[in-house]
RNA sequence: GUGAGCGUAGCUCAACUGGUAGAGCGCCGGACUGUGGCUCCGGUGGUUGAGGGUUCAAGCCCCUUCGCUCACCCCA
């Protein structure tokens, strides 16, 4: 006998109901980011390696070493996209989109591949939905996408998320302070991890949301990140934190939030959820002002977000989720001379009235066709007998309550097409 | 990449110091041949993750390997 074969390590199958579940939060997502002008963007899976070691930047973690990355058979690198936000970006740049009206809105939603160990909430391929703003550097535009966020979030029932704010400034901000926590740390390098040790060279950021106790003592001591900003962030952030306070968003700033990727600049931020373990972030995100430039395109900024749909749909709330799991309407049993056959051509009535009707076809008892109604989560019975057939009707059994009585067919496609 | 724990039916789990692989749930059917949920009865279900070793005998012990889980790391 063969060996059984399985889905491959850090991937899954996602199974009804729960794909249905999937499609539910889809759906508000793209409703709620058309309401906000956003267009859906679908960029291939699959990009030249070039892109991430030039957009996400070489020192970060994601594209030293989580990347799958392979020659195709003319020896050009290729890499199975890690996140999305170089890919929408070399987009605009590939189409000329600086020439589309400002700002561009674009959303996208789709798989990401990122080669590390599986855990609680991380998968190798797991699945984002995303929105990308380019064009604008405005703090408007920063606190317009955080609405939209937290609009869709809590169209999903959520409540009580906070946002994590802060800002990373200015590239010579950021130099600057780069070079202020080295001066800062260099002096402790015998009591920095070994990882942390190699930040020190490569991104000294990196160490600042450390979970050693050890290191977040020393980065304690640090000095902040905020006396290297220029005053031009400075005053950015005052903004957006001001609108964000008059629209009334749950966020908190978190001087020590840095973010893995280098494209971001600014405004960065994050929302966590209990419940979910260690990989407890399930939105992501920030300013990118530098990043379509630095792939060779024009000095547009951008902003955007991605959301963890995989860790999203873990701790959805449990009213979403019913909802959206819902199946079959109308179960359609006959019985008697009228058969499989007489069943199939009712259940299609129905579906031609935008009904969706189960056909029972296996020429079970009726017991049993009642019985597969009810396990199958059916609101209503059909039951065709020859009575029924003869007199051109069908008996309609409310499942919850057992009320059935016999009505003209015509009229029983209409009523349950109203229900 | 590092560390720890765990792999027995579709699911959740039993099986003494090594001695004939079981239960509940699910699924299918019957009791009830035109009426589901409750109940009762029956049926369906397994190379005990895989490979090797020790032994008269391995689900149990040893080795290898694969996978899962959790944490580090990293991030969504």
């Amino acid at each position: 006998m063969p060996a059984k074969l399985r889905s491959v390590k850090g991937t899954r199958d996602l199974l009804p109901p729960e794909t249905a579940v999937w499609a539910a939060v889809e759906e508000v997502a793209r409703d709620v980011f058309a309401r906000y002008g956003y267009a859906e963007i679908r960029t291939p899976i699959l990009e030249e390696t070039e892109l991430f070691v030039r957009g996400v930047g070489e020192a970060t973690d994601v594209v030293g070493k989580e990347m799958y990355t392979f020659a195709d058979k003319k020896g050009r690198s290729l890499t199975l996209r890690p996140e999305s936000t170089a890919s929408v970006a070399r987009a605009f740049v590939e189409h000329g989109m600086q020439s589309w009206p400002s700002p561009v809105k674009l959303f996208y939603l789709g798989p990401q591949f990122r080669y590390e160990r599986p855990q609680a909430g991380r998968y190798r391929q797991f699945h984002q939905i995303g929105a990308e703003l380019l064009g604008d550097p405005g703090p408007w535009s920063d606190a317009e996408l955080l609405l939209m966020l937290v609009r869709f979030l809590s169209e999903l029932g959520f409540s009580g998320l906070t946002v994590l704010l802060n800002t990373l400034g200015d590239e010579g901000a950021r130099a600057a302070y780069r070079e202020a926590l080295r001066a800062h740390l260099e002096p402790h390098a015998e009591a920095l991890s070994e990882d942390s040790r190699r930040r020190l060279e490569t991104n000294p950021l990196r160490i600042l949301d450390s979970k050693l106790p050890a290191e977040r003592e020393l980065v304690a001591g640090a000095p902040p990140l905020e006396a290297c900003l220029d005053a031009e962030s400075r005053e950015h952030f005052a903004a957006v934190r001001r609108l964000l306070d008059r629209f009334g968003v749950d966020y908190r700033v978190e001087p020590r939030l840095v973010r893995g990727l280098d494209y971001y600049t600014r405004t960065v931020f994050e929302i966590t959820a209990a419940g979910l373990g260690a990989q407890d972030a399930i939105v992501g995100g920030g300013r990118y002002d530098r990043l379509v430039a630095d792939l060779g395109g024009p000095a547009v900024p951008g902003i955007g977000f991605a959301i963890g749909e995989d860790r999203l749909i873990d701790v959805l709330p449990a009213a979403f989720r019913e909802r959206a799991a819902r199946r079959e309407t109308v179960h359609v049993a006959a019985v008697g001379g009228a058969g499989p056959e007489e069943a199939l051509v009712f259940a299609e009535e129905l579906r031609q009235a935008g009904v969706a009707a189960a056909a029972e076809l296996t020429g079970r008892s009726l017991g049993a066709a009642m019985k597969r109604a009810d396990r199958a989560g059916a609101r209503w019975a059909a039951i065709l007998g020859d009575e029924e057939v003869a007199a051109g009707e069908v008996t309609l059994r409310e499942l919850a309550t057992g009320e059935q009585r016999r009505v003209a067919r015509r009229e029983a496609v209409e009523e349950l097409g109203r229900a």
